[in-house]
DNA sequence: TGAACATATGAACAATTGCTGATATGTTCA
DNA sequence: TGAACATATCAGCAATTGTTCATATGTTCA
């Protein structure tokens, strides 16, 4: 009984901090939609304005800015302004590597 | 025109199929909630029961087996039986890597 | 300035999700 | 076998989420 509580007691400390696991399921929340995934791998390939975005997944461009806005706070994708348009392309690297480890554990459990 | 229509040709040419995509984002959505995380960093120190696991989160069974079971199906996690107690540990090393960049992505993006 | 265009945002709705409480299944051992 | 224990499953509820439609914001150029 005492062992049990202690290992017990041991396993929550050694847990990283609650709001840092939070975090880190609100980043794998970003990614655990297929819109937005496509999205990804969409720019992946090339910068890209919302309507073009909009048109390579068949979706409105009411929706596509709803998940863009998601991607951005989530620091996933990054944007710059020329004139009306708005090209978006991937924040940093590790968007590449998230989705290609993703892939990579789909491939092995088949 | 032309060439717009083009480039968006190729561009919906270029993404992995529809059902790949899918299947990606519904692992991330696995890895899209705090109670996983918390689970999968939990036997990511050591191979746990049901119960423990419920008691390292403060959580009752039910919705520890609740989580368990989705964990499961999408192969993070696999279990062994021993008598009565139903162990359960990580089942390969891609969820740890993913655990890993998710928490290099976070702390970069301070 | 104002019309045209590109994008963002807000409200609303349907669908999905995580948790709870109750109960079912499976295992041990007296 | 049956009581005790560990885990799984089911139904139901509250909360969250993705999309749509309507509208607002921001930019260009005549």
């Amino acid at each position: 009984m005492k062992q049990e509580k202690k290992k017990i007691n041991q396993l929550q400390k050694q847990l990283p901090p609650e709001e840092e696991l939070y975090d880190l399921a609100e980043v794998f929340k970003v990614f655990g939609d297929s819109t937005r995934i496509k999205i990804l791998y969409a720019l992946y390939q090339s910068e890209l304005c919302v309507a073009d975005i909009g048109e390579v997944l068949e979706m409105n461009q009411s929706a596509i800015s709803h998940q863009l806005r998601i991607l951005k706070d989530a620091k996933l994708v990054k944007s710059r302004r020329a004139g009306k348009t708005i090209f978006y392309s991937l924040d940093d690297d590790h968007v590449a590597k998230i989705l290609a480890i993703g892939t990579e554990h789909l491939e092995e459990r088949k």
